[in-house]
DNA sequence: GATAGATGTCCAGTATATTGGACAAAAGGG
DNA sequence: CCCTTTTGTCCAATATACTGGACATCTATC
Protein backbone atom coordinates (compact mmCIF):
# COMPACT_ATOMS: atom_id res chain seq x y z
CA UNK A 1 0.00 0.00 0.00
CA UNK A 2 0.83 3.73 -0.33
CA UNK A 3 2.36 4.96 2.79
CA UNK A 4 -0.11 5.69 5.41
CA UNK A 5 -0.23 8.91 6.70
CA UNK A 6 -0.18 9.06 10.33
CA UNK A 7 -3.48 10.68 10.93
CA UNK A 8 -3.27 13.78 8.62
CA UNK A 9 -6.47 15.48 10.08
CA UNK A 10 -7.45 13.85 13.48
CA UNK A 11 -5.91 11.87 15.68
CA UNK A 12 -6.13 8.26 15.46
CA UNK A 13 -9.33 7.30 17.30
CA UNK A 14 -7.72 4.12 18.61
CA UNK A 15 -4.47 4.56 20.04
CA UNK A 16 -4.33 0.62 20.17
CA UNK A 17 -3.06 0.86 16.75
CA UNK A 18 0.04 -0.74 16.14
CA UNK A 19 2.57 2.27 17.84
CA UNK A 20 6.05 1.55 18.07
CA UNK A 21 7.12 2.65 21.70
CA UNK A 22 10.30 4.08 23.06
CA UNK A 23 11.15 1.12 25.88
CA UNK A 24 11.73 3.77 28.62
CA UNK A 25 7.97 4.87 28.26
CA UNK A 26 7.42 1.37 28.39
CA UNK A 27 8.99 0.71 31.47
CA UNK A 28 7.80 3.51 33.11
CA UNK A 29 4.51 2.39 32.34
CA UNK A 30 5.12 -1.14 33.64
CA UNK A 31 6.45 -0.32 36.59
CA UNK A 32 3.41 2.13 37.30
CA UNK A 33 1.65 -0.91 36.74
CA UNK A 34 3.18 -3.06 38.93
CA UNK A 35 2.51 -0.53 42.02
CA UNK A 36 -1.32 -0.22 40.82
CA UNK A 37 -1.60 -4.06 41.09
CA UNK A 38 0.53 -4.15 44.39
CA UNK A 39 1.56 -8.06 43.64
CA UNK A 40 3.65 -10.08 41.40
CA UNK A 41 2.46 -10.37 37.96
CA UNK A 42 3.60 -12.51 34.99
CA UNK A 43 4.94 -11.77 31.99
CA UNK A 44 2.81 -12.65 29.63
CA UNK A 45 -0.30 -10.25 31.44
CA UNK A 46 2.34 -7.54 31.94
CA UNK A 47 2.11 -7.30 27.87
CA UNK A 48 -1.47 -7.56 27.68
CA UNK A 49 -1.84 -5.00 30.93
CA UNK A 50 0.29 -2.57 28.69
CA UNK A 51 -0.76 -3.74 25.29
CA UNK A 52 2.55 -4.23 24.78
CA UNK A 53 4.01 -6.71 22.32
CA UNK A 54 5.18 -9.71 24.14
CA UNK A 55 8.95 -9.75 22.81
CA UNK A 56 9.65 -6.24 23.81
CA UNK A 57 8.34 -6.59 27.36
CA UNK A 58 10.33 -10.03 27.91
CA UNK A 59 13.54 -7.79 26.47
CA UNK A 60 12.38 -5.12 28.83
CA UNK A 61 12.03 -7.11 31.88
CA UNK A 62 15.40 -9.12 31.10
CA UNK A 63 17.31 -5.80 31.30
CA UNK A 64 15.09 -4.55 34.58
CA UNK A 65 15.66 -7.97 36.37
CA UNK A 66 19.39 -8.04 35.27
CA UNK A 67 19.80 -4.73 37.02
CA UNK A 68 17.76 -5.83 40.36
CA UNK A 69 14.97 -3.58 39.40
CA UNK A 70 13.06 -5.99 38.89
CA UNK A 71 13.15 -9.76 40.96
CA UNK A 72 11.52 -12.92 39.31
CA UNK A 73 9.07 -14.50 42.33
CA UNK A 74 6.98 -17.54 42.88
CA UNK A 75 7.05 -20.55 41.07
CA UNK A 76 6.20 -19.39 37.61
CA UNK A 77 7.58 -16.37 36.24
CA UNK A 78 6.11 -13.34 38.23
CA UNK A 79 7.83 -10.68 38.43
CA UNK A 80 8.12 -7.19 41.02
CA UNK A 81 10.15 -4.69 42.17
CA UNK A 82 13.46 -5.80 42.91
CA UNK A 83 16.15 -5.33 45.74
CA UNK A 84 17.94 -1.98 43.69
CA UNK A 85 14.49 -0.50 43.72
CA UNK A 86 14.47 -1.05 47.85
CA UNK A 87 17.66 1.14 47.82
CA UNK A 88 17.32 3.56 45.63
CA UNK A 89 13.87 4.14 47.56
CA UNK A 90 15.86 4.47 50.82
CA UNK A 91 18.32 6.90 48.94
CA UNK A 92 15.33 9.28 48.50
CA UNK A 93 14.60 8.94 52.28
CA UNK A 94 18.01 9.43 53.03
CA UNK A 95 17.82 12.60 50.83
CA UNK A 96 14.65 14.03 53.01
CA UNK A 97 15.31 14.14 56.05
CA UNK A 98 11.64 15.02 56.46
CA UNK A 99 10.55 12.08 55.71
CA UNK A 100 13.25 9.96 57.65
CA UNK A 101 11.98 12.04 60.82
CA UNK A 102 8.30 12.02 59.70
CA UNK A 103 8.43 7.88 59.26
CA UNK A 104 9.99 7.56 62.88
CA UNK A 105 7.49 9.83 64.70
CA UNK A 106 4.36 8.49 62.65
CA UNK A 107 5.93 4.67 64.07
CA UNK A 108 6.45 6.49 67.88
CA UNK A 109 3.14 8.19 67.59
CA UNK A 110 1.41 4.45 66.21
CA UNK A 111 2.87 2.64 69.34
CA UNK A 112 2.34 5.10 71.68
CA UNK A 113 -1.12 5.81 71.47
CA UNK A 114 -2.50 2.63 69.64
CA UNK A 115 -4.04 4.28 66.55
CA UNK A 116 -3.41 3.69 63.32
CA UNK A 117 -1.11 7.02 61.87
CA UNK A 118 -0.04 8.50 58.76
CA UNK A 119 2.14 10.25 56.66
CA UNK A 120 0.76 12.01 53.83
CA UNK A 121 1.85 13.91 50.51
CA UNK A 122 0.45 15.72 47.90
CA UNK A 123 1.64 13.89 45.28
CA UNK A 124 0.52 14.26 41.55
CA UNK A 125 -2.04 16.10 42.34
CA UNK A 126 -3.68 13.80 45.09
CA UNK A 127 -3.20 13.06 48.80
CA UNK A 128 -1.01 10.26 48.95
CA UNK A 129 -0.14 8.66 52.02
CA UNK A 130 3.40 8.07 52.16
CA UNK A 131 4.35 5.99 55.40
CA UNK A 132 1.67 4.16 57.66
CA UNK A 133 2.01 2.46 61.03
CA UNK A 134 -1.02 0.77 61.93
CA UNK A 135 -2.52 1.23 65.66
CA UNK A 136 -2.96 -2.01 67.96
CA UNK A 137 -6.21 -3.42 66.35
CA UNK A 138 -5.78 -2.44 62.63
CA UNK A 139 -8.68 -2.19 61.01
CA UNK A 140 -9.46 -1.87 57.00
CA UNK A 141 -7.76 0.91 56.32
CA UNK A 142 -8.83 2.59 52.75
CA UNK A 143 -5.31 4.14 51.81
CA UNK A 144 -2.45 2.09 50.48
CA UNK A 145 1.19 3.74 50.95
CA UNK A 146 1.80 5.40 47.59
CA UNK A 147 -1.59 5.65 45.83
CA UNK A 148 -2.98 9.06 45.18
CA UNK A 149 -6.61 9.48 46.42
CA UNK A 150 -8.44 12.58 45.67
CA UNK A 151 -7.62 15.80 48.40
CA UNK A 152 -11.58 16.52 48.84
CA UNK A 153 -12.00 12.73 50.55
CA UNK A 154 -9.41 13.24 53.31
CA UNK A 155 -8.43 15.70 56.25
CA UNK A 156 -5.60 15.48 55.10
CA UNK A 157 -6.36 16.80 51.64
CA UNK A 158 -7.88 20.07 52.82
CA UNK A 159 -4.57 20.81 54.57
CA UNK A 160 -2.23 19.94 51.83
CA UNK A 161 -4.20 23.00 50.15
CA UNK A 162 -4.00 25.53 53.07
CA UNK A 163 -1.06 27.30 50.97
CA UNK A 164 -2.94 27.37 46.98
CA UNK A 165 -4.53 29.76 46.07
CA UNK A 166 -8.74 29.38 45.24
CA UNK A 167 -8.31 29.29 41.31
CA UNK A 168 -5.57 26.81 41.48
CA UNK A 169 -7.56 24.60 44.20
CA UNK A 170 -10.49 24.85 41.61
CA UNK A 171 -8.39 23.44 38.66
CA UNK A 172 -6.63 21.23 40.50
CA UNK A 173 -9.45 19.48 41.62
CA UNK A 174 -11.64 16.56 39.01
CA UNK A 175 -15.64 17.19 39.12
CA UNK A 176 -15.66 13.50 40.25
CA UNK A 177 -13.28 13.92 43.11
CA UNK A 178 -16.09 16.21 44.86
CA UNK A 179 -17.74 12.82 45.47
CA UNK A 180 -16.19 10.52 48.14
CA UNK A 181 -17.28 6.85 47.18
CA UNK A 182 -19.14 6.32 50.57
CA UNK A 183 -20.57 9.75 51.53
CA UNK A 184 -22.44 12.55 50.36
CA UNK A 185 -20.97 14.57 47.12
CA UNK A 186 -19.82 18.30 48.44
CA UNK A 187 -19.47 21.91 46.16
CA UNK A 188 -16.62 23.17 45.16
CA UNK A 189 -17.37 26.10 47.80
CA UNK A 190 -17.65 23.74 50.11
CA UNK A 191 -14.62 22.38 49.82
CA UNK A 192 -12.74 25.33 49.53
CA UNK A 193 -14.39 26.58 52.39
CA UNK A 194 -13.40 23.25 54.48
CA UNK A 195 -9.92 24.09 52.79
CA UNK A 196 -10.22 27.90 54.28
CA UNK A 197 -11.15 26.51 57.71
CA UNK A 198 -8.15 23.77 58.06
CA UNK A 199 -5.82 27.04 57.06
CA UNK A 200 -7.09 28.97 60.15
CA UNK A 201 -7.60 26.27 62.71
CA UNK A 202 -3.99 24.66 61.82
CA UNK A 203 -5.64 21.12 61.53
CA UNK A 204 -9.10 19.34 60.10
CA UNK A 205 -11.20 16.69 61.22
CA UNK A 206 -13.27 14.89 59.19
CA UNK A 207 -16.15 12.48 59.70
CA UNK A 208 -16.86 9.43 57.72
CA UNK A 209 -15.77 10.66 54.35
CA UNK A 210 -14.07 7.29 52.80
CA UNK A 211 -14.95 5.27 55.33
CA UNK A 212 -18.62 5.55 57.17
CA UNK A 213 -17.05 4.24 60.92
CA UNK A 214 -14.06 6.46 60.91
CA UNK A 215 -12.64 9.97 61.54
CA UNK A 216 -9.58 11.51 60.38
CA UNK A 217 -7.18 13.77 62.12
CA UNK A 218 -5.04 15.70 60.35
CA UNK A 219 -2.02 17.72 61.19
CA UNK A 220 0.44 20.19 58.91
CA UNK A 221 3.92 19.81 58.55
CA UNK A 222 5.47 23.09 57.17
CA UNK A 223 8.57 24.10 55.87
CA UNK A 224 10.68 26.79 56.52
CA UNK A 225 8.56 29.75 54.39
CA UNK A 226 5.58 28.11 56.42
CA UNK A 227 4.17 25.92 53.30
CA UNK A 228 2.48 23.12 54.42
CA UNK A 229 4.28 20.42 52.85
CA UNK A 230 3.20 17.26 54.37
CA UNK A 231 0.85 16.04 57.05
CA UNK A 232 0.19 13.72 60.09
CA UNK A 233 -2.87 11.58 60.71
CA UNK A 234 -4.70 9.16 62.87
CA UNK A 235 -7.57 7.58 61.64
CA UNK A 236 -9.79 6.01 64.34
CA UNK A 237 -13.34 4.97 65.25
CA UNK A 238 -16.23 6.63 64.99
CA UNK A 239 -17.15 5.57 68.14
CA UNK A 240 -13.97 7.43 69.78
CA UNK A 241 -14.99 10.05 72.58
CA UNK A 242 -14.69 13.74 71.45
CA UNK A 243 -12.66 14.13 74.33
CA UNK A 244 -10.02 11.74 72.83
CA UNK A 245 -10.02 13.02 69.89
CA UNK A 246 -8.98 16.64 70.83
CA UNK A 247 -6.63 15.06 73.00
CA UNK A 248 -4.78 12.74 69.88
CA UNK A 249 -5.40 16.31 67.86
CA UNK A 250 -3.17 18.11 70.24
CA UNK A 251 -0.21 15.44 70.08
CA UNK A 252 -0.47 15.42 65.90
CA UNK A 253 -0.18 19.19 65.90
CA UNK A 254 2.76 18.99 68.53
CA UNK A 255 4.27 16.36 66.31
CA UNK A 256 3.81 18.21 63.35
CA UNK A 257 5.21 21.04 64.67
CA UNK A 258 8.47 19.34 66.21
CA UNK A 259 8.78 17.85 62.40
CA UNK A 260 8.45 21.77 60.38
CA UNK A 261 11.41 22.88 62.25
CA UNK A 262 14.17 23.89 59.76
CA UNK A 263 15.91 21.36 58.78
CA UNK A 264 19.61 20.88 60.79
CA UNK A 265 22.20 20.75 59.02
CA UNK A 266 23.37 16.58 59.11
CA UNK A 267 26.30 17.10 57.52
CA UNK A 268 29.32 17.35 59.59
CA UNK B 1 33.98 5.87 38.11
CA UNK B 2 35.65 5.53 35.07
CA UNK B 3 34.24 2.29 34.16
CA UNK B 4 34.64 2.46 30.66
CA UNK B 5 38.13 3.43 29.84
CA UNK B 6 39.01 4.95 25.94
CA UNK B 7 40.19 1.60 25.40
CA UNK B 8 43.05 2.11 23.39
CA UNK B 9 43.04 -0.22 20.75
CA UNK B 10 39.62 -2.70 21.35
CA UNK B 11 38.65 -5.83 19.22
CA UNK B 12 37.23 -4.97 16.35
CA UNK B 13 33.33 -5.08 16.59
CA UNK B 14 32.88 -3.79 19.87
CA UNK B 15 31.68 -0.24 20.90
CA UNK B 16 34.11 1.92 19.47
CA UNK B 17 33.58 4.91 21.50
CA UNK B 18 30.54 6.87 19.94
CA UNK B 19 28.07 3.92 20.55
CA UNK B 20 24.29 4.52 20.17
CA UNK B 21 22.46 2.79 23.04
CA UNK B 22 19.64 1.35 24.11
CA UNK B 23 17.73 4.25 26.05
CA UNK B 24 16.49 1.87 28.91
CA UNK B 25 20.41 0.80 29.63
CA UNK B 26 21.54 4.31 29.97
CA UNK B 27 18.83 4.79 32.65
CA UNK B 28 19.58 1.54 34.46
CA UNK B 29 23.15 3.21 34.31
CA UNK B 30 21.87 6.62 35.16
CA UNK B 31 20.36 5.30 38.23
CA UNK B 32 23.45 3.34 39.13
CA UNK B 33 25.54 5.99 38.86
CA UNK B 34 23.22 8.81 41.28
CA UNK B 35 23.16 5.43 43.52
CA UNK B 36 26.88 5.53 43.62
CA UNK B 37 27.39 9.40 44.33
CA UNK B 38 24.55 8.76 46.59
CA UNK B 39 23.61 13.04 45.98
CA UNK B 40 21.77 15.10 43.55
CA UNK B 41 23.91 15.59 40.08
CA UNK B 42 23.32 18.05 37.17
CA UNK B 43 22.27 16.59 34.11
CA UNK B 44 25.56 17.69 32.14
CA UNK B 45 27.88 15.64 34.83
CA UNK B 46 25.30 12.58 34.40
CA UNK B 47 26.13 12.79 30.38
CA UNK B 48 29.34 13.27 31.10
CA UNK B 49 29.93 10.38 33.43
CA UNK B 50 27.72 8.23 31.90
CA UNK B 51 29.58 9.16 28.46
CA UNK B 52 26.38 9.40 26.86
CA UNK B 53 24.89 12.62 24.81
CA UNK B 54 23.64 15.36 26.38
CA UNK B 55 20.74 15.35 24.31
CA UNK B 56 20.49 12.25 24.84
CA UNK B 57 20.28 12.03 28.50
CA UNK B 58 18.29 15.45 28.58
CA UNK B 59 15.17 13.67 27.00
CA UNK B 60 15.41 10.51 29.74
CA UNK B 61 16.10 12.77 32.62
CA UNK B 62 12.96 14.64 31.25
CA UNK B 63 10.68 11.27 31.22
CA UNK B 64 12.10 9.82 34.33
CA UNK B 65 10.96 13.54 36.13
CA UNK B 66 7.79 13.58 34.71
CA UNK B 67 7.30 10.17 35.80
CA UNK B 68 8.58 11.41 39.52
CA UNK B 69 11.24 8.29 39.21
CA UNK B 70 14.00 11.35 39.40
CA UNK B 71 13.19 14.66 40.94
CA UNK B 72 15.17 17.87 40.19
CA UNK B 73 16.23 19.50 43.25
CA UNK B 74 18.60 22.44 44.62
CA UNK B 75 18.91 25.73 42.72
CA UNK B 76 20.58 24.16 39.98
CA UNK B 77 19.22 21.41 38.06
CA UNK B 78 20.57 18.32 40.10
CA UNK B 79 18.22 15.65 40.14
CA UNK B 80 17.89 12.59 42.50
CA UNK B 81 15.73 9.58 42.91
CA UNK B 82 12.20 11.11 43.46
CA UNK B 83 9.08 10.02 44.91
CA UNK B 84 7.82 7.41 42.54
CA UNK B 85 11.38 5.25 43.54
CA UNK B 86 10.59 5.87 47.11
CA UNK B 87 7.03 4.25 46.89
CA UNK B 88 8.38 1.50 44.56
CA UNK B 89 10.79 0.41 47.30
CA UNK B 90 8.27 0.66 49.84
CA UNK B 91 6.28 -1.73 47.76
CA UNK B 92 9.40 -4.25 47.81
CA UNK B 93 9.21 -3.71 51.40
CA UNK B 94 5.65 -5.16 51.65
CA UNK B 95 6.21 -7.98 49.16
CA UNK B 96 9.15 -8.81 51.62
CA UNK B 97 8.15 -9.96 55.43
CA UNK B 98 11.56 -10.59 56.22
CA UNK B 99 12.52 -7.34 55.17
CA UNK B 100 10.17 -5.74 57.25
CA UNK B 101 10.72 -7.42 60.48
CA UNK B 102 13.93 -7.12 60.40
CA UNK B 103 14.05 -3.34 59.75
CA UNK B 104 12.01 -3.27 62.91
CA UNK B 105 14.31 -5.62 64.86
CA UNK B 106 17.19 -3.66 63.67
CA UNK B 107 15.60 -0.30 65.03
CA UNK B 108 14.67 -1.82 68.34
CA UNK B 109 18.42 -3.75 68.72
CA UNK B 110 19.88 0.00 67.81
CA UNK B 111 17.57 1.65 70.53
CA UNK B 112 18.07 -1.10 73.32
CA UNK B 113 21.77 -1.86 73.20
CA UNK B 114 23.17 1.93 71.77
CA UNK B 115 24.78 0.22 69.64
CA UNK B 116 25.09 0.46 65.61
CA UNK B 117 23.44 -2.39 64.03
CA UNK B 118 22.40 -3.02 60.62
CA UNK B 119 20.42 -5.96 58.54
CA UNK B 120 22.79 -7.18 55.78
CA UNK B 121 22.13 -9.48 52.52
CA UNK B 122 23.58 -10.88 49.91
CA UNK B 123 23.37 -8.55 46.78
CA UNK B 124 24.92 -9.19 43.16
CA UNK B 125 28.02 -11.09 45.07
CA UNK B 126 28.54 -8.27 47.37
CA UNK B 127 27.73 -7.57 50.85
CA UNK B 128 25.36 -5.35 51.24
CA UNK B 129 24.02 -3.09 54.48
CA UNK B 130 19.80 -3.25 53.49
CA UNK B 131 19.08 -1.66 56.71
CA UNK B 132 21.21 0.37 59.36
CA UNK B 133 20.77 2.26 62.65
CA UNK B 134 22.84 3.99 64.34
CA UNK B 135 23.54 3.43 67.99
CA UNK B 136 23.86 6.34 70.69
CA UNK B 137 27.42 7.88 69.29
CA UNK B 138 27.08 7.50 65.73
CA UNK B 139 30.65 6.95 64.82
CA UNK B 140 32.31 7.08 61.61
CA UNK B 141 30.13 3.54 60.08
CA UNK B 142 32.17 1.99 56.53
CA UNK B 143 29.17 0.74 54.87
CA UNK B 144 26.24 3.03 53.43
CA UNK B 145 22.78 1.58 52.99
CA UNK B 146 22.87 -0.68 49.69
CA UNK B 147 26.23 -0.23 48.72
CA UNK B 148 28.13 -3.52 47.68
CA UNK B 149 31.17 -4.55 49.51
CA UNK B 150 33.51 -7.49 49.30
CA UNK B 151 32.18 -10.67 51.14
CA UNK B 152 35.95 -11.13 52.96
CA UNK B 153 35.85 -7.79 54.30
CA UNK B 154 33.18 -8.24 57.02
CA UNK B 155 31.70 -11.14 59.58
CA UNK B 156 28.37 -11.12 57.99
CA UNK B 157 29.80 -12.04 55.07
CA UNK B 158 31.28 -15.57 56.24
CA UNK B 159 27.67 -15.90 57.21
CA UNK B 160 26.09 -15.26 54.12
CA UNK B 161 28.41 -17.84 52.55
CA UNK B 162 27.57 -20.49 54.43
CA UNK B 163 25.35 -22.65 52.91
CA UNK B 164 27.44 -22.43 49.34
CA UNK B 165 30.21 -24.79 48.56
CA UNK B 166 33.89 -23.85 48.58
CA UNK B 167 34.60 -23.84 44.60
CA UNK B 168 31.60 -21.21 44.33
CA UNK B 169 32.78 -19.00 46.99
CA UNK B 170 36.00 -19.50 45.36
CA UNK B 171 34.69 -18.09 42.04
CA UNK B 172 32.60 -15.78 43.75
CA UNK B 173 35.69 -13.84 45.21
CA UNK B 174 37.67 -11.35 43.48
CA UNK B 175 41.20 -11.23 43.76
CA UNK B 176 41.38 -8.32 45.63
CA UNK B 177 38.50 -8.73 47.66
CA UNK B 178 41.10 -11.23 50.02
CA UNK B 179 42.41 -7.69 50.95
CA UNK B 180 40.67 -5.57 53.35
CA UNK B 181 41.54 -2.05 53.21
CA UNK B 182 42.77 -1.59 55.99
CA UNK B 183 43.73 -4.74 57.54
CA UNK B 184 46.17 -7.74 56.02
CA UNK B 185 45.33 -9.53 53.01
CA UNK B 186 43.78 -13.05 53.80
CA UNK B 187 44.43 -16.47 51.67
CA UNK B 188 41.43 -18.00 50.06
CA UNK B 189 42.08 -20.73 52.08
CA UNK B 190 42.30 -18.79 55.18
CA UNK B 191 38.46 -17.39 54.07
CA UNK B 192 36.92 -20.06 53.16
CA UNK B 193 38.25 -21.99 56.97
CA UNK B 194 36.57 -18.90 58.19
CA UNK B 195 33.00 -19.41 56.30
CA UNK B 196 33.16 -22.85 57.71
CA UNK B 197 33.98 -21.61 61.30
CA UNK B 198 31.04 -19.47 61.05
CA UNK B 199 29.32 -21.93 59.78
CA UNK B 200 29.45 -24.09 62.56
CA UNK B 201 29.41 -21.24 64.96
CA UNK B 202 25.95 -20.03 64.23
CA UNK B 203 27.14 -16.89 64.22
CA UNK B 204 30.55 -14.53 63.24
CA UNK B 205 32.81 -11.99 65.03
CA UNK B 206 35.78 -10.28 63.47
CA UNK B 207 37.84 -7.77 64.61
CA UNK B 208 39.23 -4.69 62.64
CA UNK B 209 39.01 -5.86 59.47
CA UNK B 210 37.44 -2.79 57.60
CA UNK B 211 37.85 -0.13 60.36
CA UNK B 212 40.98 -1.09 62.40
CA UNK B 213 38.92 0.51 65.53
CA UNK B 214 35.74 -1.79 65.42
CA UNK B 215 34.49 -4.78 65.92
CA UNK B 216 32.11 -6.68 63.99
CA UNK B 217 29.73 -8.91 65.49
CA UNK B 218 26.91 -11.17 63.04
CA UNK B 219 23.88 -14.02 63.29
CA UNK B 220 22.42 -15.39 60.70
CA UNK B 221 18.86 -14.94 59.50
CA UNK B 222 17.40 -18.45 57.67
CA UNK B 223 14.57 -19.36 55.66
CA UNK B 224 12.26 -22.10 55.50
CA UNK B 225 15.07 -24.32 54.36
CA UNK B 226 17.71 -23.56 57.09
CA UNK B 227 19.50 -21.61 54.82
CA UNK B 228 21.38 -18.15 55.48
CA UNK B 229 19.25 -15.67 53.62
CA UNK B 230 20.73 -12.17 55.36
CA UNK B 231 22.23 -11.47 58.65
CA UNK B 232 21.72 -9.07 61.59
CA UNK B 233 25.18 -7.36 63.37
CA UNK B 234 26.16 -4.95 65.56
CA UNK B 235 29.31 -2.88 65.06
CA UNK B 236 30.94 -1.81 68.20
CA UNK B 237 34.05 0.02 69.45
CA UNK B 238 37.45 -2.08 69.61
CA UNK B 239 37.45 -1.24 73.55
CA UNK B 240 34.16 -3.43 74.20
CA UNK B 241 34.79 -5.43 76.70
CA UNK B 242 34.50 -9.58 75.98
CA UNK B 243 31.30 -10.04 78.13
CA UNK B 244 29.29 -7.46 76.67
CA UNK B 245 30.27 -8.90 73.34
CA UNK B 246 29.44 -12.44 74.01
CA UNK B 247 25.86 -10.89 75.48
CA UNK B 248 25.47 -8.87 72.28
CA UNK B 249 26.43 -11.67 70.30
CA UNK B 250 23.68 -13.84 72.02
CA UNK B 251 21.03 -11.27 71.42
CA UNK B 252 21.53 -10.71 68.12
CA UNK B 253 21.64 -14.78 67.40
CA UNK B 254 18.00 -14.85 69.14
CA UNK B 255 17.11 -12.16 67.03
CA UNK B 256 18.15 -13.65 64.07
CA UNK B 257 16.31 -16.73 64.98
CA UNK B 258 12.80 -15.06 65.62
CA UNK B 259 13.14 -13.96 62.14
CA UNK B 260 13.84 -16.87 60.58
CA UNK B 261 10.54 -18.60 61.33
CA UNK B 262 8.50 -19.08 58.13
CA UNK B 263 7.22 -16.19 57.32
CA UNK B 264 3.51 -15.86 58.15
CA UNK B 265 0.80 -15.58 56.29
CA UNK B 266 -0.06 -12.03 56.19
CA UNK B 267 -2.92 -12.30 54.24
CA UNK B 268 -6.62 -12.34 55.93
C1' DG C 1 33.52 43.38 29.64
C1' DA C 2 35.55 40.12 27.09
C1' DT C 3 36.71 35.19 27.08
C1' DA C 4 35.69 30.66 28.04
C1' DG C 5 32.77 27.33 29.39
C1' DA C 6 28.53 25.26 30.69
C1' DT C 7 23.29 24.79 30.05
C1' DG C 8 19.11 23.78 27.89
C1' DT C 9 16.59 23.33 23.39
C1' DC C 10 15.98 22.00 18.70
C1' DC C 11 16.55 19.37 14.45
C1' DA C 12 17.66 16.13 10.50
C1' DG C 13 19.66 11.56 9.61
C1' DT C 14 20.76 6.98 10.49
C1' DA C 15 22.01 2.97 13.42
C1' DT C 16 19.12 0.04 15.78
C1' DA C 17 15.51 -1.01 19.22
C1' DT C 18 11.11 -2.34 18.75
C1' DT C 19 8.00 -5.16 16.48
C1' DG C 20 5.08 -9.05 14.51
C1' DG C 21 5.19 -13.46 13.54
C1' DA C 22 6.96 -18.03 13.72
C1' DC C 23 8.34 -21.79 16.59
C1' DA C 24 8.99 -25.43 20.15
C1' DA C 25 7.78 -26.67 24.58
C1' DA C 26 5.08 -26.60 28.48
C1' DA C 27 0.51 -26.24 30.66
C1' DG C 28 -3.88 -27.04 31.24
C1' DG C 29 -8.86 -28.78 30.00
C1' DG C 30 -12.29 -31.86 28.60
C1' DC D 1 -5.49 -38.53 24.75
C1' DC D 2 -5.98 -34.60 21.68
C1' DC D 3 -6.82 -29.86 21.50
C1' DT D 4 -6.22 -25.21 22.96
C1' DT D 5 -3.77 -21.76 25.24
C1' DT D 6 0.26 -19.85 27.15
C1' DT D 7 5.24 -19.34 27.61
C1' DG D 8 9.74 -18.21 26.39
C1' DT D 9 13.06 -17.56 22.51
C1' DC D 10 14.55 -16.14 18.02
C1' DC D 11 14.76 -13.41 13.78
C1' DA D 12 14.32 -10.21 9.80
C1' DA D 13 12.42 -5.67 8.74
C1' DT D 14 11.47 -1.01 9.47
C1' DA D 15 9.73 2.97 12.21
C1' DT D 16 12.07 5.85 15.12
C1' DA D 17 14.95 6.84 19.31
C1' DC D 18 19.24 8.19 19.75
C1' DT D 19 22.84 10.92 18.12
C1' DG D 20 25.88 14.93 16.81
C1' DG D 21 26.09 19.41 16.05
C1' DA D 22 24.39 24.02 15.96
C1' DC D 23 22.39 27.70 18.60
C1' DA D 24 21.04 31.12 22.01
C1' DT D 25 21.45 31.83 27.09
C1' DC D 26 23.44 31.95 31.16
C1' DT D 27 27.73 31.84 34.67
C1' DA D 28 31.97 32.28 35.85
C1' DT D 29 36.91 33.87 35.53
C1' DC D 30 40.33 37.17 34.65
Amino acid sequence: MDQTPPSSDRPAAQQTGSSRERGLDRVIALLAHLHRVGRPVRVGDLARALSAPRSTVYSLVKSLTDASLLETVGPNGEVFFGKSMYFYGMDYLRAHDLFERARAEVDRLARETGETTQFCVLHEGKYTVAHMSSGQRPFRVSSEVGVGIPLPWTASGRLLLADFPDAEIRAMIAPGDLHPPRSAAMTIEEFLAAVAAARQEGSCITSGLIDPYTHCIAAPIRDQAGRVTATLCFVVLVNTPPERIASLRDMLVASGQSLSLAPVAKRE
